[in-house]
DNA sequence: CTTAGCACTCTACCTCTCCAAGTGCTAATT
DNA sequence: AATTAGCACTTGGAGAGGTAGAGTGCTAAG
């Protein structure tokens, strides 16, 4: 299959499908493309990429479509880099510039992407878990109550009311603080829980209790650090598009809401050579998703986190992986103070 | 309107029309509940109900369906108290018993009620804005950097790293620790902002520029705090009620991803007499929600938060009613520690 | 290899008819 | 005065054709 023009062929079928929502027959395609060849070359075109599996006919007096097959063709070879346009980039800039919390960075990202794109934008959390512990701290709230404080160089800080189980004085808590700083400093979040295993033992006698509940305090506040989580945004744009979908947007809804499964999805895709990772239709490892596609890239400290939109298989592919891979960039460049 | 029998009628259409979701014609109403009467009488009743703007018939030849009018008498006047099943009662108790952090329980409650209603469940964070301030603390993190960490007798903990703009010694953070916590430590969390303003003009002059960061970082921690927010859970449920919405549930996605739409839409509503506040279908403040029902109710100290449903019109509101207050009470009770 | 022409096949849409459900009204009954 | 039986009337929905248009594949010629 390297015909140039049938490749041209699949591409217009492509463009024309996404823009005009409806089966593109052989006639159209000469009148809205200079292909510079009559319908009926057109159509042997059409049959022989039938053949391959790459476009279908819903019906005999139907038009084509493009088959998950066919997309991934033209995503691999045919998507012209389609560049932001200059309000869009402007856009970028003053809306996440704003922005001060990493929170609020998240959420606006997603929702920057979604109304760059009108599909359903996903942002995974900065992932914690090979970042390393840059601070922690104990502070006394009450007699037998402190607060652990951990502060993780991703820049999340997670923290958690502990309670010692024994009243302790302000003195204890200085001595728990230092040996615990010293302990956990510069340590990987995932291998705090060896760091701090055998601190207590190394306590006076009657501060181990208090002790071992603040390293076991820690291990989970470090653990719940690394534990993922997703951002959502427009999930209204998915509203648009119920033509699209067999049945329903009700299990399209549930997969985006158990963020297990979009993470999975997440993690699972492979970004190709232009860095923008793309799964389509049932390339997707969930059922309910067999109907949508995602685009999506790595972004911050070793673009390990992911950020993507989701959004019917029938969807401008150059514009999203353009989109999705500018708010990508800008990110990372935010994060990285 | 008072009636006995042509109340009954109205509770019958409700329940009916709840039940099979299709309009509910006379004949049918004498057959599947025991009224003791013909159905030509049931359609004299019928008859008094429209002119009353209770109930109203999509065309000549249907049914009737209940209006929001017919809606809010049948909540207010004859909606039986519906207790919730054995397994339900247990199920709130499991799923609830095993969170740990707040924002867990709030998920899990969210997620809970949705499951119990088959709804898209509302729940509000807990406002912060009567809270006091509990403990504040001072970190130091770098040179010119530290960490501020508010602590509010509501439970919640907020947290920044703040750019002192100059680099301090232990001693100065020590210094502005102290006398942060004791200006601060037991105010009104948005009472903060007046306590502080004139604390950075009692320190030594080169530790003002620092005070002043740190002070405004504080504020707007507090002010972060009371800022609220909400979590959603089920959306999914909107898919399933497709036909019950004019158009499609576009709006109602959008509606819900925003926020603020949803915070008005929680405090402005009233709960009566039964400590659940409904607000049926065009009863709202947002067009977009003019389809749509929401059940709440207040949780927490002084139930100033809260937790609540939202679906179609056409909803079983006794259950959902039964089911919003159950979980708020528990919801209570867990935040109680 | 391309193209004009043509027979063929569908679906979407329209119209028509018919049926069942449901109503309102009237007159009779309690 | 309230209830009821009976009946004429309305109307949307389902089904049955019928048609037009779009699109195809194939054949034969350029």
């Amino acid at each position: 299959m390297s015909d140039p023009r049938r490749l041209a062929v699949l591409r217009a079928i492509v463009e024309d499908y996404v823009h005009y929502r409806e089966p593109v027959g052989s006639k159209v395609l000469v009148e809205r493309h200079q292909l510079g060849v009559s319908s009926a070359t057109i159509r042997n075109d059409m049959a022989a990429l039938e053949e391959e599996g790459l476009i279908a006919a819903p019906h005999t007096s139907a038009g084509r479509i493009p088959t998950d097959k066919g997309y991934r063709l033209f995503v691999d070879q045919l998507a012209s880099v389609k560049p932001l346009s200059a309000p869009e980039r402007r856009a970028i800039h003053t809306f996440l510039d704003e922005a001060d919390d990493l929170d609020d960075v998240l959420e606006r990202s997603a929702r920057l992407l979604s109304q760059l794109t009108r599909q359903v934008a996903v942002v995974q959390y900065p992932t914690a878990s090979q970042a390393r512990v840059r601070h922690l701290e104990i502070v006394a709230l009450g007699p037998a109550q402190v607060l652990a404080v951990l502060i993780t160089d991703a820049g999340s800080v997670e923290q958690r009311v502990v309670d010692l189980g024994q009243a302790v004085t302000e003195d204890d808590v200085a001595q728990l603080r230092t040996a615990f700083l010293t302990a956990g400093s510069g340590r990987a979040v995932h291998g705090l829980r060896e760091a701090l295993e055998s601190l207590p033992a190394t306590f006076a006698p009657a501060l181990q209790p208090a002790a071992a509940h603040l390293a076991a305090a820690l291990t989970t506040l470090a653990e719940a650090g690394t534990e993922d989580r997703i951002v959502l945004a427009g999930t209204a744009n998915l509203a648009r598009a119920t033509m699209d979908f067999p049945l329903s947007i009700g299990p399209v809804l549930e997969a985006l809401e158990e963020q297990v499964v979009m993470l999975r999805l997440l993690t699972e895709m492979h970004q190709d050579q232009h860095g923008v990772a793309v799964s389509i239709g049932r390339e997707n490892p969930f059922d309910e998703l067999a109907g949508t596609s995602v685009v999506a890239t790595g972004y911050g400290r070793g673009a390990v986190s992911k950020v993507g939109v989701l959004g019917p298989t029938r969807m401008d592919y150059p514009s999203s992986m353009a989109a999705v891979r500018a708010v990508a960039r800008y990110l990372s460049r935010i994060l990285a103070n």
